[in-house]
DNA sequence: CCCCATTCCCAAAACGTTTTGGGAAGAGCT
DNA sequence: AGCTCTTCCCAAAACGTTTTGGGAATGGGG
C-alpha cells in the first residue's frame, strides 16, 4: 500500500536516482524538477524504506540505551525527563532508540554487546555510572561511539555530561555551616557508584573549607535494592549517636526513608533537623516543610547527550565534549540554624 | 573487522548461498558441512548483519512502544517490571524495541504513526490505555498488528492482556462489607482512562453484591499530572464528609497522597480507616502499618504480551488472544473492622 | 548401461535505497 | 564550426542478506 522509490520514478517518469537526488536536495537537478519529486513525493505520503536506507548507507541510525530496573532508577521522574529529552532529540535526528533492559551487570554487559557486536547501533548512551565501569573500557576497547550520563573512573578521553554533584554538595555544606551546623551527615548513595564520590568530594572539601571536623559516624550509605528502607534505617541509626547531627544532606531520592525515620523519632524536619536533598524531586517540593534542595541545571541535558553522541559518531574526538553542569542551592523550609 | 558472509564463505570456500542455509538449518546441505559452517562462523564471531536481513525479509523484526512521562507511570516498578519483561522476550525473539517517549497524546499519536507509516516496527505495545483510544482506532484501521497491556471501549476485536480491575475492586469492597464497613470511599484514577473504569464497576458491584448504597460523596478522581497532591486533597476532602467513610480503597501509586492526608487530619490506617490499595507496591510492604493490598498476577505478563504480538505479527487472529488475569486480596494490617 | 532419485551445492535475483561515474543536450566563447 | 562548460539526468553498482530455481554428482534399480 505505501509507495516505492522505484514506482514513484515511475509514476514521475524519472529515474530513481533523480527523484532520490531531488529529495535528497542535490545540485545537480533541475529546481523545478525538484519541487514537482518533492510535491509527488509528499502527495503520495512517500517515505524512503528505513532498512533500506540504512544498509546502504551502512549505518543504522539507532542508538541504544541499556537500563537495570533494580537499580530503582525510576523512583522518580528525572531519569524519565532525561529519557524524554534523550528521545526527542533521536527522532529529530531521524535516528531511532532502542532500548535493553537488563536485570544486573552481567545482562547489561551481554545486552550492550548484543548492540555494539550486532552492529544494531551506531552509538550508545550510559547512565548510572559506576566507579570502574565495565561499559566504558568495553566501549573504549572496541572503539565503538558513546555518550555518559555522568562521569567514571577511567584514564582514557571519553564524552560525557554530568552534574557539578561534587560543588553541590560542597554548597550545601557551607551553607549549613554558615547557620551554625557543626554535625552534618551524609546519607550517601550506594558505593560502586560513581554519584556517591562526588557527593563525597563535595561533602569533604566543603568541611574542610568551613574548617568542620569529618566525623565516620555521621556518613552513610544506602542501597538501590532497598532504597526505601535502608534510608530509613540509616536515619534512624544516625541518632542514636551519642552526639547526633543537627543536619543531613542526602539525595532526594531517599527524601522518604528519611522522612519516615525522623517521624518515628519524632524529630520534625527543618525546626530539628535541617535537610538539604540533592534533586528538586517532587517530594521534596509537596512536603510539609518544603525541602531545601540542590537542583541540579538537567533540562536539556537529554538532548545534549544525543547531540554529542551524534558528533561523536560523526567523527569528532570525545575529549572535546566533556560538559559538568552548575547546581543550585534552592532554600526552602528544611535549612535553618540548629535550634 | 567484523566478518561478512561473503568474507565467510571465501573462508570456507562455500558460496554464500550454503552458508547461509547452513546456518538456517536448511535440509538441503550435508551435516558435516553444517557444523563446519557453524564452528567457523563462531570461531570468527560471525552474525549476520540485522539491517540486510530485515531489507531481504522484509521484516523490521523490531516493535515499537510509546510511553508519556506526564501520566507519571514511573512513579514505582510495575511498569518498569513490564518493561523488562516485554524487553527480555523480545530479545529472545532476536528483535528489538524501539522506545518512543511522547509528552501528550498527540505527540503520542504522532510517534505512532512514525514507527507505523515509517515502516520502523512491525508491530506496537500500547499501555495505559484510554476509554476511547485515538492509538486503538488508528492501529486497527490501518489493521496494523498490535497488542493492549489493558482494554478499551471498542466493537473490533483485538489481542490484550489485562489484569481483572473489576474483581479486584468487587473483592475489596466484598471483604470490607464483611469486616462491618458501611461507607467504603473510592479514590480512583483520572477519568478518561480505562483502569478506573473497571475499577469502579467493581466498586459498583461489591456495593450491590454486598446490599451498600453508593454515595457519589465518597468517590473522587486524582489526576495523574499531579497523583500525589491531589490524591492528598481529595482525602482531606473525604473527611470533611458529614458522614465520612470509614475505608477506603485505592490505586497504590497515590499511597501516599492518602497517607499523607491522613496523617495531617491524625487519622491513624488501619485503626481509623481501613486501607486496601491495587498493587502491591513498595510503599505497601515497607509502610508501619503495612497495607493491605490487591496483588494482580502480573508476574510474565511482559512476556505474554511479547509472545501474542509475535503470533499476531504472524498472522494469527487477534481475537484468540484475549487475557484477563486474577488479582489476589493480600491482607495485612490496614483492613480491619470500623472501630 | 540407462534412468531416475537423492544429495549437496551454487549463481543469480531480490529487498529498496544511495552513490558512482558518466553522458547527452544546450549554451557560450573563440 | 569547433571547443569547452554547464546543466540536468540516468544506468549500474553497491550495501549484506535470504530465497529461488536449478544443476552436478552419486547411487541404486531395472
Amino acid at each position: 500500500m505505501t509507495i516505492n522509490l522505484k514506482e514513484l520514478a515511475k509514476l514521475l517518469k524519472l529515474s530513481p536516482t533523480t527523484v532520490s537526488r531531488a529529495r535528497g536536495d542535490y545540485p545537480d537537478v533541475n529546481a523545478a524538477t525538484r519541487a514537482r519529486v518533492k510535491q509527488t513525493a509528499r502527495l503520495h505520503g512517500y517515505q524512503p524504506n528505513p532498512v533500506a536506507r540504512r544498509l546502504q548507507k551502512g549505518k543504522t541510525e539507532t542508538i541504544g540505551i541499556v537500563i537495570t530496573p533494580e537499580q530503582n532508577y525510576f523512583s522518580d521522574t528525572f531519569f524519565i525527563d532525561l529519557l524524554a529529552g534523550i528521545s526527542n532529540q533521536i527522532t529529530r535526528a531521524g535516528y531511532e532508540l532502542i532500548l535493553g533492559v537488563a536485570s544486573d551487570e552481567e545482562h547489561e554487559m551481554q545486552s550492550i554487546r548484543r548492540m555494539v557486536e550486532g552492529k544494531r547501533v551506531d552509538g550508545m548512551i550510559l547512565t548510572l555510572i559506576r566507579e570502574q565501569d565495565l561499559r566504558v573500557s568495553y566501549l573504549l576497547d572496541h572503539e565503538f561511539p558513546f555518550v555518559l550520563y555522568g562521569r567514571t573512573r577511567e584514564s582514557r578521553p571519553y564524552a560525557f555530561v554530568d552534574m557539578d554533584g561534587k560543588k553541590a554538595f560542597e554548597k550545601a555544606c557551607i551553607y549549613l555551616s554558615g547557620l551554625g551546623h557543626q554535625r552534618i551527615a551524609l546519607l550517601n548513595g550506594e558505593p560502586g557508584f560513581m554519584f556517591p564520590v562526588n557527593c563525597w568530594e563535595g561533602y569533604e572539601s566543603g568541611h574542610s573549607i568551613c574548617g568542620l571536623e569529618l566525623d565516620p559516624n555521621l556518613i552513610r550509605y544506602w542501597k538501590h535494592k532497598d532504597l526505601s528502607s535502608s534510608s530509613y534505617h540509616w536515619t534512624l541509626e544516625l541518632f542514636k549517636n551519642e552526639n547526633p547531627p543537627t543536619a543531613i544532606v542526602f539525595q532526594t531520592e531517599v527524601a522518604n526513608g528519611i522522612l519516615n525515620g525522623l517521624q518515628e523519632l519524632n524529630l520534625v524536619p527543618g525546626r530539628d533537623v535541617a535537610l538539604i536533598g540533592y534533586d528538586d524531586l517532587e517530594i521534596a517540593r509537596i512536603h510539609r516543610p518544603p525541602l531545601s534542595v540542590l537542583r541540579p541545571f538537567a533540562r536539556d541535558a537529554g538532548k545534549r547527550v544525543v547531540e554529542i553522541l551524534l558528533e561523536v559518531i560523526g567523527g569528532a574526538d570525545p575529549e572535546t565534549f566533556q560538559e559538568i553542569r552548575d547546581v543550585e542551592l534552592v532554600i526552602r523550609e528544611t535549612s535553618l540554624p540548629p535550634s
